[in-house]
DNA sequence: TCCATACTTCGACCGTAGCCGAAGCATCTC
DNA sequence: GAGATGCTTCGGCTACGGTCGAAGTATGGA
């Protein structure tokens, strides 16, 4: 029968623990090295550089020589949707890991997606966002609104210069943890950037989640105020 | 490392051909034996039961006894979900399949997608709605527009009667030929049905396509037409 | 009751893919 | 140049998973 594209090549691809340790690990957006991503997946140098160059080859990783190391990161913004998208997936059929563990909760709370934010907050934000009437959402499409613009400008994002990119400015992308849309795109990572800039927040050192200060928080959950259901 | 949900399982699993082809095929929306489903994947009947468990099991397909068969469908839209952006980002990989063969034409042209119209003609049916102002859309996401409601009545789809679902009315489907958004959703499947009845299209026997009949394409493409761009 | 059909289970076979130790390149530092 | 570090390649081992033949169970029909 065969028919369409070949998606066992790439299930099989994603399917071996060690290789979907590594791709979750990129997901959190930061280049890594072949040692580092050995560590993730719990196996050796030589064993890692064989599954990278698979992962190369199969078009999901994009590798970058810097010195004597090798840098790799997520081919494509893609790659980390169709990542999150399978995480979503996996949730919702508990498909979990065994151990829960102590940075499940500081994961759900907040967490990069490949370069915005996702998590509690990430959804949090949206929501805000839409409810103050700065971004249109119909369904799961999200669009910056004619208003939108000079909110941003107040947080300190010049969409004008995003503009200029070819990536999108808005995309909504699937939380596995919540089970709704966050905000990605060019705009979703300008604000995650702008976050960092400000000290409000930081990545962690081995693992996707971000940490906020506690007056980067603050701030944070007074700038994206949650509407207070009044009536039901 | 091992963040969050378990991607490696359901990655395995949709990575073995066999299985894969067996997804596909049921992503045509009608339940299969499984027997059927062996020669889909090219295989026995023990092996294929094997395989069928574990995708049972695995939470993707749900079997329903009657009598001495035994059908499987996919679990839940969600699954056909998954399979078809995996197709669409396979596709974009160039993970196709070796021989295009002269079905994938009709294929690409109009296939069902789990229960709703995909290919060309699905993409157009949903620019056509848009572009009449029966559909609202941001970027990916579809809802139905105030006065939408009464261009379906027209076709002979009573929108209340869908309402009453707790199945969302529209939800957007990437398709992976065209790279674009369908519509899917319960009232992506009562339009499949609608054609269905009127005589329109009809399905093929071992395959998803959708074959039109000459009248029946006639009307699907009057009802349906495409803006002509009069400026850049 | 008897047989045919649909499917599952069992057991054994086999190939592939993952794994690591050891050796080989490449690149940086001193 | 010598030595350390990062990574790849090679070779061989192992185990898991896919495969099928044969036998076993359920259902339907005559």
């Amino acid at each position: 029968m065969k028919e369409g594209p070949d998606i066992a090549q790439i299930g099989a691809l994603i399917g071996d623990p060690a290789r979907a340790n590594m791709l979750a690990a990129l997901t959190g957006g930061k280049a890594l090295t072949a040692t580092e991503l050995a560590a993730v997946g719990g196996i050796t140098l030589q064993t890692a550089s064989a599954h990278l160059s698979k992962l190369e080859a199969g078009g999901l990783l994009l590798p970058r020589k810097q010195g004597r190391h090798r840098y790799f990161t997520l081919a494509d913004e893609t790659v980390a949707r169709l990542i999150e998208s399978m995480m979503g997936f996996a949730a919702s059929r508990g498909h979990l890991r065994h151990q829960p563990g102590p940075k499940e909760p500081a994961l759900r709370k907040a967490r990069i997606c490949y370069d915005h934010l996702a998590g509690d907050y990430g959804v949090r934000m949206l929501d805000s966002l839409v409810a103050r009437g700065a971004i249109d959402a119909i369904g799961d499409g999200v669009a910056l609104s004619a208003k939108g613009e000079e909110t941003f400008q107040c947080i300190g994002i010049n969409v004008a210069d995003l503009k200029a990119s070819r990536r999108p400015l808005c995309r909504s992308c699937l939380d596995w943890s919540e089970r709704r849309a966050h905000l990605a795109g060019s705009l979703g990572k300008a604000l995650l950037a702008n976050f960092f800039d400000k000290g409000w927040a930081r990545r962690t050192a081995g693992s996707r989640s971000v940490i906020f200060s506690p007056d980067g928080e603050r701030q944070f959950l007074a700038l994206f105020p949650v509407e207070t259901p009044v009536a039901a």
